[in-house]
DNA sequence: CCCACTCACCTACAGCTGTAATCCAACGAT
DNA sequence: ATCGTTGGATTACAGCTGTAGGTGAGTGGG
């Protein structure tokens, strides 16, 4: 299943996240949503890597009037796991247990985290 | 501290992975260290992407007659660190646990990984 | 009814990436 | 001494990225 996801690049993360956090969404609202987080966007460069997107198969959209709206056509778990995946093996040679140490040793989590991933971990160890 | 680590793109780690595995390092024993993993690598490709690296400051050589040794001006450590940061930010945006979480789900863990990551949550929680 | 504005479409363009080929000097084998 | 080989330097080149600008048509306000 789960023909190729396209490749998505650093800044079309954004844009994708945007779509992802509600859709359908016209380019103004996507444009909205960026400049949120982050006011530096210019809604040209929004727009190219819109039309990229859909270029590339991961956006559609539908003609409302002459306004359009748009979907996503990958999903968002989709992305991360290709994603994931590729940081994965450019990055710790596809090793997956010194990637999470790395993590767990040199980033923060609270106890309440600590104390779900040892859930996690816990079942995952039932399931087998 | 630590300035600014060069951004080193998916070709190049493979040649920085070949020289912190052993440095002083010559392009030969590079391209060879290479050719164990993957076959394809061409010799001149190799050569290109060492010197890019040179420029980005993230190698640099004394050259021992007329054949140059390479030895990294970045830890691995520093690099995973830089590139592991902007991984998180830019698929799951910053948020540790959840990303955590993903690679415990999706991939494959064997019995003593699952241990030892257990192990290191222990000590985790007890360290604060 | 006219015009500024909006929206989508097309164009631009430099810098980065992946992937090499060509050039030239030194070296080693013959 | 000569020539193929090896190694570094230079050059090539298309495709991807980030970042927009210009164009032309439709629309709503006056």
């Amino acid at each position: 299943m789960s023909a190729s996801v396209p490749r998505i690049t650093e800044t079309e993360w954004e844009i994708m996240r945007a779509v992802w956090a509600g859709h359908p969404v016209t380019v103004g609202e996507i444009v909205e949503r960026l400049a949120m987080r982050d006011r530096s966007w210019h809604p040209k460069t929004a727009r190219t890597l819109i039309a990229r997107l859909v270029e590339k198969g991961a956006l559609t959209y539908e003609a409302d009037g002459r306004i359009f709206r748009y979907r996503p056509l990958v999903t968002e778990a989709q992305c991360v796991a290709a994603e994931s995946g590729s940081f994965l093996d450019r990055v710790f040679g596809g090793a997956l247990k010194p990637m999470l140490a790395h993590f767990v040793e040199h980033e923060e989590l609270t106890p309440t985290e600590l104390r779900e991933l040892e859930e996690l971990l816990a079942r995952k160890k039932r399931r087998r």
